[in-house]
DNA sequence: GCAAGGTC
């Protein structure tokens, strides 16, 4: 910026001003430029402000760049509820960029006539806005603006219905803050004093919202670890007519006996052929999918291109500041009418790879796409906002082109199916086969990754078939999958902890603390992950709840409704944080010991480096025992076989969790008894 | 140093 212009801004300021603060600078920009068609763009190491004149007054619009205040404290120790809130670039490493942000802001608070919080209009919104107006301000009138979208109607008509600050969703905010800090930083402590008196000195966490993932990972885990069910037996036949060759079940598939399907299988067999009985026709019609929400958009990236969920946010953030998608921290599925999607699409068709369906949308007249449940309160889905990418990173076009297609899909038609289910007498047994054929492409033209492959059988009723070959294989049904990244992310999602931007990363803060990895199958928990959660569970259990953020919410929508005040809210937490850690403080010997014996256990497991608890084996070992007795029986009547045949089966199939082969094998060896 | 929550 010239001297000169410079000099235009600060002579602009010395007039006086009403101070607009916004979120995010996006959001400054996009305000200022509703408001008037005259912007004087100024800007102070690198922090845009924005000034404008309406009906003769003057306005400043500055924005933050998310909270700049956060909860501190200077004492050691716990419990711990001495805080305050302070500049986050004087407290917190890697927060610096905050520091110009902090400067233009409480230049700009200074001099103001009165405030206007533009932030995002929820709970973090109401905090963020009113710490710099609180904190820097100089204690003059403030009022809230309140919209849920950056379009520019919208956000004339907030402007001229201005309320007031909304104390009590500040309130509800601040008191979020309280609580989350009370919990968590003392819970780290407690855990990181236990760790450190068991003999290991290392910096532990424990959180509102980690806590319950770390716990929803290692539960997962032992039930993959101990998993076996009562096995049951498919029959898949092969057969051909002319050409084609047709894979078929047998109708009663799966048998609970191995006999049956044997019997069943050598009458098929020797019949050699098989005859097309009946073939029944049934459509279906599949709508597009909504526009993306950032789990929905990581859910996908992660499938189709096996992204990590923190990956594809940051690839998004990035799309996004560069102006090609829209603000991708939301969790709406709904595209309202206020988005200009004329011009969005016409722009999508003057780009190769899109024009021939953007055209088509186009062609149809009608612009109304499909509206998913989910909503936010301060932003719409992500959609591709039609400016051209030019020069990206392949993952980021990938990511790119994911977003654009969804987008597209979302005002197409829909897909038709038709599936046909083939009846087969083959040697007295009733066989089915399923095909699957697309009718009409419809959304899935632009977005082709949800349809699955067509399964064409060209025979129809009467057609003869030759048997060519048939299989039996056991089939354990209900086998529990490993976690992964993602599908952690869509746990905390549907268990409502944490928020669009703030998942990915607590997910990845697991792996930073030492608490999980990455095995070959998924997700699972080290000696450490395990340590912590068994002490959490055992001797703190009414933190690992996902129960305490219910209770949370339920609080919280109580102080905003008016019903409650956060200094009691906060009072009662504090009291309670207070006896819990005083009762372990007491057991203070009995929680090292504890610790002690998970992290280096003098009794090892018979399989394992797990401390052994009953008879000589692990909680793993012990519950994949318990199992294995539970089962047993019921395997030697599927197989018709006797035990040590049996267990010799279980001790070699991959189908069964690792811990009950390992108890298997240990009951083949005689270590341990049945 | 530890939380969870914003956003660069
Ligand atoms: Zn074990």
């Amino acid at each position: 910026m010239s001297n000169k212009a410079k000099r235009a801004c600060d002579r602009l300021l010395g007039k006086g001003y009403i101070l607009i603060v916004s979120e995010k600078p996006k959001a400054g920009a996009a305000i200022s430029k509703a408001l008037s068609s005259e912007v004087t763009e100024c800007r102070e190491s690198g922090v845009p402000y924005w000034i404008i004149e309406l009906r003769g007054k003057r306005y400043v619009v500055a924005s933050t760049a998310g909270h700049l205040f956060s909860l501190f404290t200077r004492k050691r120790g716990f419990p711990v509820f001495e805080y305050e809130w302070v500049p986050r670039w004087e407290a917190e490493r890697g927060a610096s960029h905050l520091k110009k942000f902090y400067r233009v802001l409480s230049k700009l608070a200074k001099g103001a006539s009165q405030y206007i919080n533009a932030c995002d209009y929820d709970i973090e919104g109401s905090v963020i806005g009113y710490m710099i107006i609180n904190m820097l301000g100089n204690g003059s009138k403030s009022y809230r603006m309140k919209y849920s979208s950056l379009a520019p109607e919208e956000l004339r008509s907030a402007f001229s219905s201005l309320s007031d600050m909304g104390w009590e969703m500040i309130e509800a905010g601040i008191c979020r803050h309280e609580l989350d800090w009370i919990w968590g930083i003392n819970v780290s402590r407690l855990l990181s004093w236990v760790t450190r008196l068991a003999g290991e000195k290392r910096i532990l966490s424990s959180g509102r919202v980690q806590s319950p993932t770390l716990t929803e990972a290692v539960d997962r885990y032992i039930d993959y670890m101990t998993f076996i069910s009562t096995p049951k037996f498919s029959l898949k036949v092969e057969l051909r007519a002319d050409e084609d060759k047709i894979s078929a079940t047998h109708e009663e598939s799966p048998f609970d006996n191995r006999e049956v399907a044997k019997r069943k299988k050598e009458n098929i067999l020797k019949g050699k052929k098989g005859i097309i009985t009946s073939a029944e026709r049934s459509l279906s019609s599949i709508r597009p999918p909504p526009a993306f929400n950032l789990s929905e958009l990581q859910y996908e990236a992660s499938r189709i291109f096996g992204f990590s969920p923190s990956y594809t946010q940051r690839l998004a953030e990035e799309l996004y500041l560069d102006a090609l998608i829209s603000y991708p921290r939301t969790n709406s599925e709904k595209l309202p009418s206020t988005i200009h999607h004329e011009k969005i699409l016409s722009e999508l068709s003057s780009m190769e790879n899109y024009r021939s369906i953007a055209i088509s949308i186009l062609k149809t007249g009608k612009l109304s796409p499909v509206q998913g449940t989910k909503e936010d309160p301060a932003h719409p889905a992500i959609y591709p906002t039609g400016k051209r990418p030019s020069g990206l990173k392949r993952d980021s076009y990938k990511l790119y082109d994911l977003i654009a297609r969804r987008y597209m899909a979302a005002f197409m038609d829909e897909a038709k199916i038709e599936r046909v289910e083939f009846h087969i007498r083959a040697g007295g047994e009733n066989l089915i086969a399923q095909a699957k054929s697309i009718l009409k492409r419809g959304w899935t033209l632009s977005y082709p990754f949800s349809i699955g492959r067509e399964k064409r059988i060209n025979v129809k009723e009467g057609s003869e078939l030759k048997v060519s070959s048939a299989r039996i294989s056991s089939v354990l049904p209900g086998k529990p999958k490993m976690h992964t990244k993602v599908s952690l992310l869509k746990w905390m999602e549907t268990e409502n902890i944490g928020t669009e931007a703030t998942r990915a990363q607590i997910i990845d803060t697991l792996f930073k603390r030492g608490y999980l990895i990455y095995g070959k199958d998924g997700v699972k928990p080290t000696k450490l992950g395990m340590a912590v959660t068994m002490f959490l569970k055992e001797k703190l259990p009414d933190i690992t709840k996902t129960e305490l953020t219910r209770q949370f919410e339920e609080r919280l929508f109580r102080i905003r409704k008016g019903e409650e005040k956060r200094e009691d809210v906060v009072w009662e937490a504090r009291r309670f944080i207070t006896e819990e850690l005083e009762r372990a403080v007491n057991m203070e010997a009995e929680l090292r010991d504890f610790m002690k014996m998970y992290l280096r256990p003098e009794v090892k497991c018979e399989f394992c480096e797990m401390p052994a608890l009953e008879g000589g084996l692990c909680l793993i070992h012990h519950r994949a025992l318990i199992g294995l007795a539970d089962a047993i029986e019921k395997w030697e009547a599927a197989f018709n076989e006797d035990r040590d045949k049996v267990l010799a089966k279980i001790a070699k199939s991959t189908s069964v969790g690792k811990a009950i082969r390992d108890v298997a094998k240990g009951v083949i060896e005689k270590r341990i008894i049945l």
